[in-house]
DNA sequence: TTAAGTGCAAAAGCTTTGCGGGTAG
DNA sequence: CTACCCGCAAAGCTTTTGCACTTAA
């Protein structure tokens, strides 16, 4: 079990090329919002919601709005730029990254840690034929207390 | 690769019936509210969403108000009664199994489909010790999309 | 040039809260 | 009885939308 750190510079960057690729390929304009909303997410090694991207420094001192980094992180996500990520709350999550890794959940106060274990990646994915589901990736969540909240239980 | 269906209304009522206990050991009012509310989440196979339990004509009809049964279904929760389900949308999903069991999760309509695989069941959790994580249960996600969005996607 | 994106502000949707009356134990 | 719960209505968040202006290509 290994917890995951950030990317590198050099990945973010290649990340963020990417996505300028993606878009001169599909006719979708790459602008200076886009550039930094995503820039942004993949800098943060949390789960930020767009409130908390919106909140940034940087997005901030862009005078970006908050509804263009709703839409934009949206379009990150139909872009594959970024994911979604699942969890148990009442905001929409976002992840920079978009390979297959995991994720520790509290169920107290929704923190979620990325961790990366070879055993969990290696997970051989049932056939879902059946239910006519395309399965694209998949997500081991595991779910109980982090370590603050373990220790607010204790002493509540 | 099984598709859960529901509960047998034998487990439903042993499940109301461990909640009422629940309620006596620890001096929580066991309110005609919290039963029913109770017992259409278990009656839904779904992953209702706590307007979706107040919608009910069950709910409804008894005027609860969606107040409480926003309240209700967090007691419930605390109480281990039902448990919140992880998924990528902007609500907070309830779900009438506390057993372990597994998730088709569609990325495009947020839908949420019960499976059950024995090969997924065995996964053997990573020791999080020395995160300080206490893990409780897991979950897998399959990622994809749910037949109704793959023919959407065919012929947009 | 021009289709698409952005900012603003308002609306819409989801969830929580304060308070007076009601109810389980 | 009495502490806790419920309904109501209002407030507080989160997210989306319509429209006029701006910008990337």
């Amino acid at each position: 079990m290994k917890r995951i750190s950030g990317l590198t510079a050099q990945e973010k960057k290649r990340r963020v090329e990417a996505f300028r690729k993606y878009c001169s390929e599909n006719g979708i304009p790459f602008t200076v919002q886009r550039r930094i909303v995503l820039q942004e997410v993949l800098n943060l090694n949390t789960h930020p919601t767009a409130d908390t991207v919106y909140s940034l420094p940087s997005v901030r001192s862009a005078r970006i709005s908050r509804a263009t980094v709703y839409r934009t992180l949206e379009n990150l996500v139909q872009a594959g730029a970024i994911t979604k990520t699942c969890h148990p709350g009442g905001k929409v999550r976002y992840d920079g990254r978009t390979d297959i890794h995991h994720h520790l959940v509290c169920l107290r106060c929704d923190s979620i840690i990325d961790i990366t274990n070879k055993a969990l990646d290696a997970l051989s994915i049932p056939d879902t034929s059946a239910l006519d589901f395309d399965v694209k990736d998949f997500r081991v969540q595991l779910r109980g207390l982090c370590r603050r909240c373990r220790r607010m239980e204790d002493k509540p």
